[in-house]
DNA sequence: TCAAAAGTGTTCTAACTACACCCATGG
DNA sequence: CCATGGGTGTAGTTAGAACACTTTTGA
């Protein structure tokens, strides 16, 4: 939704060489994993308020190209699973962008803005957050503790999760949240924060062997307190497929 | 996508009083039900080729409202069940539009369009399709036999019914495509045809009975051939919770 | 040596699948 | 009176929920 400020020009936006769709932007829900807590990557402004990670589009590129642009520039990451989950467009929505942007000459920021909404998972060890020309900081927030919000992003937010658990009933997750080698408990730690809630031990892991979209390593993690756990990875070949077909049943 | 041309204007669009935004439209996928076969309502335009019903989002209404505007115009109804299924952006998405319209003045259709895409349900015999200004006929096509549709209006249904046949796995369907009172075999259809598979008839109605959101009527069907079937209708209180909160089960 | 975490197996239940019989109706 | 479709019941199978014991580890 931000960066440099582009320049009003009869039905696009111009910012340098670039050409800008007006009217349209698109915000990402970035989610990583880290220290058992699921994360959203959100970005605090100098004015103060905090907001998802977005941009606008450019008039050569499709949604999902500039929803991965704005990861990349975010995140320094390429080839992250992205998901379109939902278009805001109440007209009501930038009602509170004023606050923010009164003291800006553009009305370009007050004109309303559709936003299409997608969500990332990302690795978060992989991440060197990156705040762009107008933010402050560009950090990491755990779930249970995201600060306001400009306009309606704490609702796109809500929705991404939403969106995020009813996915996850068809298809698996964790290869792009998880690193190349993992323990069951860390998996299963990562379905609970997503879902919000416990799941049993025991019954987990034989729903998740059943997937057959893990391979069991032959090392077990050491150092640890306790007994080592095996190390899985994922069988990429078949977890694509699962992607692609989908899974049966629910949590 | 069309009825009369707007003209150029600035970044907006401007039809006699009404101002829209630009490079945003709304397509509506409509299902209606029918003699036993889903249903789509389809517009035909002069020109040839055909189309999904759609509009443009003017400066002061929602996505959701505008949607509903549109399919007011096309079906006479209010109160319309509908549903945003995802937002089609493609660059490349209007390039069969100059077929259609390299005779007309204006450069505007030739703009990039974002389209959100809807799906509504209806119920068939309500309906008095009414075509649009650029459009010849409007009338329900089957399933099986829909015609080329222009641009990227095939993906779009397409992605409509697999949104359909995802929805139906956690809510009720059928309020908005049936009568006021059905029998349990036409509601059995209606679930076959939108998920394309023969469902075991004794199942079906255990299970939808024990959603608990039907009632049966006193009166059974009369007149027809055979054994008369019982009377259904909704438990509208049931079925909105059941809406709002979900049902369990895949089918 | 012991507390905490991890590996494994069994039982119970509920839901889905598959199937068979009887009944009502109109031709 | 019979062909067709509609109403109902039952047995078998499977997936999920609940639950207990044993093993490993570092402190």
């Amino acid at each position: 939704m931000k960066e440099q400020i582009p320049e009003l020009d009869s039905h696009f936006l111009k910012k340098g060489h670039e050409t800008y769709l007006r009217h349209i932007s698109v915000d990402c829900v970035i989610f990583g994993f880290h220290e058992n807590e699921l994360k959203v990557l959100l970005l605090k402004w100098k004015k103060g308020p905090w907001c998802l990670p977005g941009g606008f589009v450019r008039r050569e590129e499709s949604l999902q190209d500039s929803a991965t642009r704005t990861l990349q520039e975010r995140t320094g990451l390429k080839n992250i699973f992205l998901q379109q989950f939902h278009a805001f467009g109440d007209p009501q929505r930038e009602k509170k962008k004023s606050e923010i942007n009164h003291d800006q000459k553009g009305g370009w920021l007050q004109e309303r803005f559709v936003t299409i909404g997608y969500y990332a998972l990302v690795e978060f060890s992989y991440v060197k957050p990156l705040p762009d020309a107008l933010s402050e900081t560009c950090e990491w927030c755990d779930l249970n503790e995201i600060p306001t919000l400009i306009m309606d992003h704490r609702q796109i937010l809500e929705k991404a999760l939403e969106a995020l658990r009813l996915h996850i009933n068809y298809h698996p997750v964790g290869y792009n949240l998880l690193p190349n080698r993992f323990t069951m408990p860390q998996l299963q730690k990562l379905y609970e924060t997503i879902l919000g809630k416990k799941l049993d031990r025991r019954n987990f892991q034989r729903k998740m062997l059943a997937y057959q979209i893990l391979k069991r390593l032959k090392e077990r993690k050491h150092g640890v307190a306790y007994k080592s756990p095996y190390l899985y990875s994922f069988d990429l070949q078949k977890y694509h497929t699962a992607l692609k077909e989908g899974l049966k049943g629910g949590w």
